[in-house]
DNA sequence: AAGCATTCTGGAAACGTTTACATTCCACGC
DNA sequence: GCGTGGAATGTAAACGTTTCCAGAATGCTT
């Protein structure tokens, strides 16, 4: 027994020949150990929980590729969790796993210090994936909303567009706050005259089509509209060419997040690109190593992925062309975001078996 | 110890009282059961597999979403492995799963009878959820690909075009195949004089739009197309635009899938909801049934989910209305596609815990 | 009052692994 | 020849539940 087990783990201390045999008879009978005796003994799923909001879409499977990939690159497993209306069932979900997994991702609104104090065992591992607002024990991982409103929107005023019309997310959503402003921090810093018009939308495309259709019936039209996410620039840009404004030669409009219909669109959108499988996949690693620390030395670190744009004809870059997908190489300028003081590079911790 | 075991797992030869004060002691503790421990016992771990391909985008989300929904609702956890690339990695995944989940939710286009022969146990109830090719011992759950086609193709016949083109998804693709011969069919039995123009494309967006550029450029142009998946409608669709053909007016387009964007595009696109997160649904409620029946009674069925036409401006419904996204209530058909001899609605299990 | 059925409770085995510890074996140096 | 050390192997405990079974307590029947 002690041997099989030391033979079928790798172990040193077992003799070449004996573990040939072993390993020999167990694919013979097609032995597979049992994972939940040896979880018992060792304290240790092998498995990462994440626990996530409702999403649709692709931000959603991308996030999820992300981790999947870099979980199984380590060896763990992924138990998954989605679609958690309110915070009742968010805490149901996380208490279900709590036997089950060795560290939790956890992306969702609810996930206030206020939560995460009360239902949160202290000794597991876990790390944030959103927007933080106030403090909590737990490290964290998020998009640089800020840098990237910041850079677009330097963008568009060194491109010489002056009247910008900035299109909001929903109320009440960090994304959206942050990305409003970085750019009133750009506009203020490049145009202090200028007075930033702020239409409201809710990040669908259908809140586009009516901010587009707004701005278009506008006596005095703006030269650039900046969307808060690719959804409502696509719906504005519906509503720009059905009222017969041509992109970009009558307006320019860029979006947030990249999207893969984004450049598909007419003209290709220019927008932000947000790199969400890397943000899952970093996060893993940054749980893993949490998760090798033994939990305890868990220093609070909020990291920044930094968004880079992607520039292409909808703010008026190759505007000559009548751009075809096939011949449109994206323009794609890398943006480091300065990153917060205690923000670091997990290093990737040496992968556990095999 | 056993009475605490009773008193938590709701038996009911436990005084009331005494089950009172467990669970007071339990909750003030925060006593979480140790579910490897339960496992080990049980041999249950109230945990199902999805091993799923490498997939991008909305299908891969709403089918998690369906899967996982359903399997909360019943108690269960989804343990999750994506992204496959070829049959070894699959083979890998599979066999890593093998001691911790109860069954398996099987996507995959290795998934073929010599796979799931070799590397599945016998006792560990699984279903397909592929189009299957040849035989297996599985029960399987797809979309009804065939009878989309042919719904859309009649109902593009209905509104009197006579010559329609195919837009195609990549060889071998068995979805693609079945909604061409879906076409195909349709095309014989009402239009059975006509010679059915085939364009191929490979799913993606891009592939649309050159299918499209090549029709717009046809001296002889069609007065539909009908293309296998929404993306490469909506390629094609820009393709048209820009080539300075109006929808529907000009031409009629449809498509497949019903993905988000197709209600949004500029006519609104006319296609075939697939139901995804229902066939997930439905997926995990059949695997349920079976896992509870012991998996020896695992009757091969397969049960073929219906999709419905979605009947918006592009292939020229409200086409009098420049339909903007608000006011653009889908025109839904309802078609019930005749299943198969054997197919059956899987009735849900009662929930085995709480 | 004794026997019996019923309801509840507690003791202990069992699940399949890992690992601390004990044992065996062999080679080596004294 | 004997102790020492190291490598290989075996023994048994431990992990935290569930469940079988025995036993205690209670009420009911005869």
């Amino acid at each position: 027994m002690a041997t099989v087990s030391r033979a079928l783990n790798g172990r040193d201390n077992v003799a070449a020949e004996v573990r040939a045999h072993v390993q020999a008879v167990a694919t013979r009978l097609r032995y597979v150990p049992h994972s939940a005796a040896r979880s018992l003994i060792t304290r240790r799923t092998q498995t990462i929980g994440a626990l996530l909001p409702d999403m649709h879409g692709e931000f959603f499977s991308e996030l999820i590729r992300g981790i999947d990939k870099a979980a199984r690159a380590q060896g763990y497993h992924l138990l998954l969790s989605s679609s958690h209306g309110d915070a009742d069932e968010t805490a149901a979900a996380l208490q279900a796993m709590l036997g089950r997994v060795d560290g939790l991702l956890i992306m969702s609104p609810h996930a206030d210090p206020g939560f995460i104090e009360q239902h949160l065992p202290e000794d597991l591992p876990a790390i944030l994936l959103n927007p933080v607002r106030g403090h909590t024990r737990l490290s964290a991982l998020a998009v640089d909303n800020r840098a990237g409103a910041y850079a677009m929107t330097q963008h568009l005023v060194h491109r010489g567009y002056r009247e910008i019309v900035l299109i909001t997310g929903p109320k009440g959503n960090l994304d959206s706050e942050e990305r409003l402003q970085g750019c009133l921090d750009a506009l203020h810093d490049l145009l202090p005259e200028a007075v930033p018009q702020i239409v409201s939308g809710d990040f669908s495309e259908e809140s586009g089509y009516r901010a587009g259709s707004l701005i278009a019936r506008q006596s005095a039209r703006p030269q650039a509209i900046f969307a808060a996410n690719d959804s409502m620039a696509i719906g504005c840009l519906f509503a720009l060419t059905e009222a017969g404004l041509r992109v970009p030669d009558d307006i320019a409009l860029a979006g947030f997040d990249d999207i893969p219909t984004a450049r598909f669109t007419q003209p290709p959108l220019t927008t932000v690109r947000v790199r969400i499988a890397d943000l899952g996949g970093r996060a893993l690693d940054q749980l893993l190593a949490a998760i090798a620390n033994g939990g305890s030395a868990q220093q609070h670190s909020v990291q920044m992925l930094a968004p880079e744009l992607v520039l292409r004809a909808s703010c008026g870059m190759h505007s000559h062309a009548a751009a075809a997908p096939t011949h449109n190489p994206d323009t794609v300028s890398k943006k480091r975001a300065q990153a917060g003081p205690d923000a670091r590079r997990t290093p990737h911790p040496a992968p556990k078996h095999r």
